[in-house]
DNA sequence: CCGCATCCTTATAGATACTG
DNA sequence: CAGTATCTATAAGGATGCGG
């Protein structure tokens, strides 16, 4: 398939890269998707599972994208006949299609972790 | 530098993986800021122009989240000293940075498309 | 027209308590 | 354990105005 990032800079190529992306922030909208299908990445989980590996989210906020995320095919939701109930969350195949994506932003997380904030330390200092 | 999507996937290095991911949504938190700094990696671009590339964004929030953008270094605004005046803004070498970020989820929005809107199509069709 | 700023409404996120 | 219900707080969006 062609790559658009390897397109000549014209101004029509960045308004058909922009539909892309703005395509794929349309299922990875929401504040926590992103942290929620990175821990699943590393394989499937259990509810409280994500919630402990996922800094400040709520449960609330937890079920309400997990929802969203299963209705899109990116996660699978298993229910265990057990007593109490278990439920396991898993990436879907389409989910793990996105690892790239995630790779790349974890990449750039972990280089750049301290000028993110420096703005914000900016501020502070005056 | 380390790549932590390369290491095994233990559940250390799962919190290890999402804690970077956190902290670049810090800093592209907000609906439009990809749209708009992936315009801004095809060349400099003037408010005007980048409100035309991006649908159906409101000037109030282009200028909002370009100003956010600019706090955290990865856009330059330059004022044209011209009649009326003009403002163009550019990224910076910082925000230059995250051009694999974007070519990753561009490629992926290309790729899955249709897909994306499936669970839409699914919802009208019941 | 361009690049915003202000006011107001709507949508989304968070806090807390509670249940099968 | 795996969520829901209710309420409050914050963020996004629309309409309009304004100086240059």
């Amino acid at each position: 398939m062609e790559k658009l990032c390897e397109q000549p800079r014209t101004h029509s190529n960045c308004m058909r890269m922009v539909q892309p992306v703005t395509d794929a922030l349309y299922v990875l909208n929401g504040k926590w998707k992103l942290p929620i299908l990175i821990t699943l990445q590393f394989g499937n989980k259990r509810f409280g599972q994500i919630a402990k590996e996922i800094p400040k989210i709520t449960d609330r906020m937890l079920s309400k994208e997990l929802r969203e995320l299963e209705a899109n095919e990116l996660v699978k939701r298993t229910v265990h006949d057990t007593v109490p109930v278990t439920v396991e969350y898993s990436l879907t195949e389409y989910g793990h299609s996105l690892d790239p994506v995630f790779n790349a932003l974890a990449d750039w997380g972990m280089r750049h972790r301290e000028r993110i904030f420096q703005a914000e330390k900016d501020l502070v200092e005056k």
